[in-house]
DNA sequence: GCGTTACGTGTTGACGTTTACACGATGATG
DNA sequence: CATCATCGTGTAAACGTCAACACGTAACGC
C-alpha cells in the first residue's frame, strides 16, 4: 500500500523500517533480502511481507559499500543510432543479465573527451566491468583511463596498448575476397570509402584492400582510398568526388555501416546504374542491401556474437581474474546480390 | 605514478590516503573534490596534486549516501536496436550532460518483466530520474513500479494513469491526411500495418485511419487494418497477407519503424511495382524512404527533439518539484516522395 | 540431568563520503 | 592593545547495508 502519492522525491524505506515492521532487527531483514539460509520460514515470510508492504528496495548505494561490487556493467559504444553497436549491446545482454548484472550503455558520440567522462564515472561508481569501443585508438587520454580502471575491461575490435581481454572482427581477408572477385570480373579500378585508419575496422579494411590490389597485380592508386569518418555525410561526398573523378573507379566498397547508406546515396544522385554503371559493396547492415533495387552485396558481422563473446569473457574474469589477455576473432560473411558485374566497355 | 598493473580488481584510493598523501585531513580533500570555495589556493593545489598523483575518483557510493543524489539519469528503452529510441536518448544526451547528469540506457526487449527489473534496479541505485518507454500500455507490474519510484520521470509517448510528465508524438492527424490524399487519388481500399494497439503511437495511428476512411465516405473494412507487434517480420507477413488476400488493397501504410522494412521486403518478394501496382508509405525511418527506389513517401518525427524535450521536464523536475503534471506535443511531419500514385484500374 | 551442539536472531563496527561544528590563527577595528 | 570577525582547517557523526561475532534456546547424546 503505502501509496505515498506525488511528484518527485519521496524518501524510500531503509532497511530499518523493515525491521520495525516486522519486528525483526536489521540483521535478520538483511539476511533475507540477501537470501541467506539461516532465517526461519516463519521469520522469514513475515519479513517478505513487511518488505512488499512497504515497497522496500535496498539501497545500492550502502550495499556497494559494504560488499564492493554493484552488479553494474558499463557499455561504451561511440554511436547509439548505429545499429551494429546497439545490436552487440543486445548480445551481451543475454549473457549479462542471467548472471545478475545490469548492462547501461553510454554514448560517447565519437569524442574522447566524453569517453573520459564515461570511465571516470564508470570508476565513481565502482561499475564492475565494462565493455569498451573507443572511436579513435590513437587518442591518449582515454586509453590511459582504460589502464586505471580497476576492473575488468573486454575491448571490442581495437588495437590499443592495454592489458584487457578483446574480441575482434575479422576484415582483412573479407575484403581481400571482394577485391579478388571484382578484379576477376575486369574491374582495375575499385574505389574504397571506409571509417578511420584511426581505428582498426577501417585500418584493416584498408590493408586488405591494398593487400589484395597488390595481388591481383592491379595499379596501386592511393587516390582511390578515402578512410577518415564513419558518417553518411563522408560517405556520400567521398563517393562522389571518385566518381565525378576524371579517371573514375568501375566499382566501390562502401566499408561502413553509415558509409554504406551515404554512398549509395551519392551513386543515386549521379543518376548511376548499379549494376550497369557501377558495381557496389556495402557493409555492416543486414537490411539495407536486401531492400535496396537491385539487391546489394554486403560485408557483414554477426554483431550479437560480439556481444556474447565479450559478455562471455567479462564473466569469466569477473569470477577469477587469473591468466593472461584473451583474445577471440570473429569471422565476417560475404552475401554476395545482384550489384556486381563487369565493368563497362571503356 | 601508481601503474599498479594487472587485471581485474585493484583497489581505488579512498579520501583517506589522498590526505595523507598531500598532507591535510579528509574534510579538505573532500572540499576540494566538491569544489567548496573555503579552501586556501595553495592547499587545494597540493590536493590537486595528490589526486592526480594516486589517480583518485570519489567513491559514488559513498558520495550518494551521504547526498541522496547519484547524478544519473535512467532511460528505458524498449528495443536498442530501434533507431528511434536511440535518437531519443542522443537528443536527451544533448541537455542532461551540461547539467552533469550521465544518462545511461537500458534496453527491455518489449518484456514488461525486464521493465520491472530495471525499474526496480534504477530505484535500489537510486537513480534521480528517469525517461522511460513502456512496451505494453495494458501490463500492469511496470505502470505499479512507476507509481513507487518516487523521484521525477518522464514516459514518451505513452497513456498510461501515473503522475508523471510525458512528451507525446502527434500520430492521428498525419495518418489523417496520409489516408485522405490517397483517397483523393482513387484508392477505396487502404492497408494499414502498425504497432500494437496496446500502446499509444499504433492505437492513435488506427483511430487516424478509422476517422479519414469515415471521413472519405470509404467502405471500412476491419480486415484492413493489422496492428499487434513493432518487428519486420510482422511487418512481412501482414503485409503478405493483405496483398494476398482476395480483394488486396491498392495502398498500404507501414506504420512503424521496423513494420516499414518488413512490410517493403513483401511488396518486393510479390514481384508488385512502386507506385504502379502498389501505393507505399513508410515511418519513422529518415533513411530508407530516401534509399530505396522509387524512394518512399514516410511519415517521420524529429525523436532528437522528443528527447532534448523529455530532458527538458526531467531537468526542471529536478530542480523545482512544484507544479501539475506537464504534456508536450510534438508534431509529425510527412515527406512526399515517388511511391504514391492513382490505383490502377481493374 | 548435564554438557554440547546447532540454529536463529540481535548487536556492532566498518565501508567512504559530506557537512555541521569547533577551533586556532590572522587581521581589522575601536 | 583588547576584542571580534573572518578564514582555513580538523573532527566527528551520520548515511544504509552487510557480516562477523555474540548470545540464548532447544535438541541431542551420554
Amino acid at each position: 500500500m503505502s501509496g505515498r502519492a506525488g511528484f518527485g522525491r519521496s524518501r524510500l524505506p531503509t532497511i530499518h523500517e523493515v525491521a520495525a515492521s516486522a519486528g525483526v532487527s536489521i540483521g535478520t531483514v538483511s539476511r533475507v533480502a540477501s537470501e541467506s539460509p539461516r532465517v526461519a520460514p516463519e521469520t522469514r515470510a513475515r519479513v517478505l511481507a513487511a518488505m512488499a508492504e512497504l515497497g522496500y528496495q535496498p539501497n545500492a548505494a550502502a550495499r556497494a559499500m559494504r560488499t564492493n561490487q554493484t552488479k553494474t556493467i558499463g557499455f561504451l559504444i561511440p554511436d547509439m543510432t548505429n545499429q551494429v553497436f546497439a545490436r552487440v549491446a543486445q548480445g551481451a545482454e543475454t549473457v549479462l543479465a542471467p548472471e545478475g548484472y545490469m548492462l547501461f550503455a553510454f554514448s560517447s558520440n565519437r569524442s574522447p573527451e566524453r569517453e573520459v567522462e564515461f570511465l571516470q564515472a564508470a570508476r565513481q561508481r565502482r561499475m564492475d566491468g565494462l565493455i569498451v569501443t573507443l572511436s579513435d585508438e590513437t587518442a591518449a587520454a582515454p586509453i590511459r583511463e582504460i589502464g586505471r580502471m580497476g576492473v575488468p575491461i573486454v575491448v571490442l575490435d581495437r588495437e590499443i596498448p592495454v592489458e584487457a581481454d578483446i574480441v575482434y572482427s575479422e576484415h582483412i581477408q573479407s575484403i581481400e575476397t571482394i577485391v579478388q572477385q571484382l578484379a576477376e570480373l575486369g574491374h582495375r579500378r575499385i574505389g574504397l570509402v571506409a571509417a578511420s585508419e584511426k581505428i582498426r575496422p577501417g585500418r584493416d579494411r584498408v590493408t586488405g584492400y591494398r593487400r589484395a590490389i597488390a595481388k591481383a597485380g592491379l595499379e596501386a592508386d592511393e587516390w582511390l582510398i578515402r578512410a577518415r569518418t564513419q558518417s553518411a555525410e563522408y560517405g556520400a561526398a567521398e563517393t562522389y568526388d571518385l566518381l565525378s573523378g576524371p579517371n573514375p573507379p568501375t566499382a566501390i566498397l562502401a566499408a561502413g555501416s553509415d558509409i554504406f547508406p551515404g554512398a549509395l546515396r551519392a551513386v543515386r544522385m549521379m543518376g548511376l546504374s548499379i549494376p550497369d554503371d557501377i558495381s557496389f559493396v556495402g557493409a555492416d547492415d543486414p537490411v539495407l542491401g536486401e531492400l535496396v533495387f537491385p539487391p546489394i552485396t554486403v560485408i557483414d558481422r554477426d554483431m550479437a556474437e560480439v556481444g556474447r563473446q565479450a559478455a562471455g569473457l567479462l564473466i569469466d574474469r569477473l569470477k577469477s581474474l587469473e591468466g593472461p589477455p584473451r583474445r577471440i576473432m570473429l569471422p565476417s560473411t560475404i552475401t554476395l546480390r545482384a550489384s556486381l558485374a563487369a565493368p563497362r566497355r571503356r
